[in-house]
DNA sequence: AAAAAATGAGCGCCTACTCACTCATTAACA
DNA sequence: TGTTAATGAGTGAGTAGGCGCTCATTTTTT
């Protein structure tokens, strides 16, 4: 009956957030986010009904879409190294070449303005590639291995590595695989200290 | 022949802000601040010019504590393993007893509310440190290993480490030598892969 | 007495958010 | 098919409140 909502102005929005969220922060103001998107300041209260519903509705779409590019196509099907690589891979292709992102949801995930509850529902996105990651990890670090500490793990090294990747571009496949090697270097030295009980 | 600035209250300053960054980040008030060391908002600006000169100095500080703190007292000595590991050791001691100054200096790390050249000068009170960590790293990792990717993973493994011991604080020890163990093996790891020109 | 620390009301500016309004869109009716 | 009524997207000046910081004044020290 009325003018529809328009998914470009949302995206827009949600747009100018991801770029300005990485350059200076989520203490960005609305005003900028409008003037970015091309819209007035209060179409952004329009599609999100506040600041704090804008950032989280963008934590959670970032995350989404992360999760999703991990488990897009098949993996190899070793269930170990070799599929463990393959993630490892999208992981750090998608960071590469999208690092405005990367530095938004790096800078989100640790936002006072995003409430936990958003950050708990954001972590679930990930469940699923969870199990794949379980499964290829058991025999490199053990079956009881803690998942959820191997993932900060594997996320706090292919932090360390895009960073690295952002230095010196040209050695991105060197960079990539040296990472790596890190990783699963240090997922057998887990499997070589004592049990715990988590 | 006039008042002397008191030291107290300036500690009071710095320790309020490490509260109050560490819980709502770098965008606390300076009114906030000043309450909270049980001081007017104007004796703030008497001890430092601006809150980025507040958040400067912290951050300084924060990271010359912790420099020290490495280096305090000798290596055993063995330029290998057992250096690394008392290196490590000394590393998640002071984040697990000062989890809020852990928290803030991560923060202050990323703000973009201290200037570039202040982080620059931070990271040169870890000079000293880097050097040690290079010779024990030499063997484990090889003899070009960069040193600062070495020390971003190490950095990294230890905030996760870090995260893990502050949920299960019983398991300290134990977590602990897990954390070096699959920093320890990612070394092992590392040396494994082709050469790098950076 | 002289000097500097300490104070907090006040300054101009910026913030997230509102609201009275305009206008694009479409369903319903002549 | 052309006209109209209903709807809600879109706007941006306006609002209250919070921000970093100042400064006239008071308090404390030498």
């Amino acid at each position: 009956m009325a003018r529809p909502a328009s998914e470009e102005k949302r995206t827009a929005i949600m747009n100018a957030t991801i770029g300005l969220v990485a350059a200076a922060g989520t203490g960005t103001s609305t005003a900028k986010i409008a003037k970015k998107a091309g819209v007035a300041e209060g179409t952004v209260f329009t599609y999100f009904s506040t600041k704090e519903a804008l950032l989280s509705a963008l934590l959670l779409e970032l995350e989404g879409e992360l999760a999703d590019i991990l488990l897009k196509d098949p993996l190899p099907g070793d269930e170990g190294r070799e599929d463990m690589q393959h993630f490892w891979n999208r992981l750090i292709d998608w960071g590469v070449t999208n690092p405005t992102k990367w530095r938004t949801l790096k800078r989100l995930k640790i936002s006072s303005q995003v409430p936990d509850s958003i950050r708990t529902q954001g972590e679930r996105r990930f469940d699923e590639a969870a199990v794949v990651l379980a499964r290829a990890l058991a025999r490199q670090a053990g079956e009881d291995a803690n998942i959820r500490y191997a993932g900060i793990i594997m996320n706090a090294i292919a932090e360390a590595t895009f960073d690295a990747i952002a230095d010196n571009p040209n050695q991105r496949e060197t960079l990539k695989l040296r990472g790596f090697a890190v990783f699963w270097g240090g997922m057998a030295g887990l499997s070589q200290e004592g049990s715990l009980t988590l």
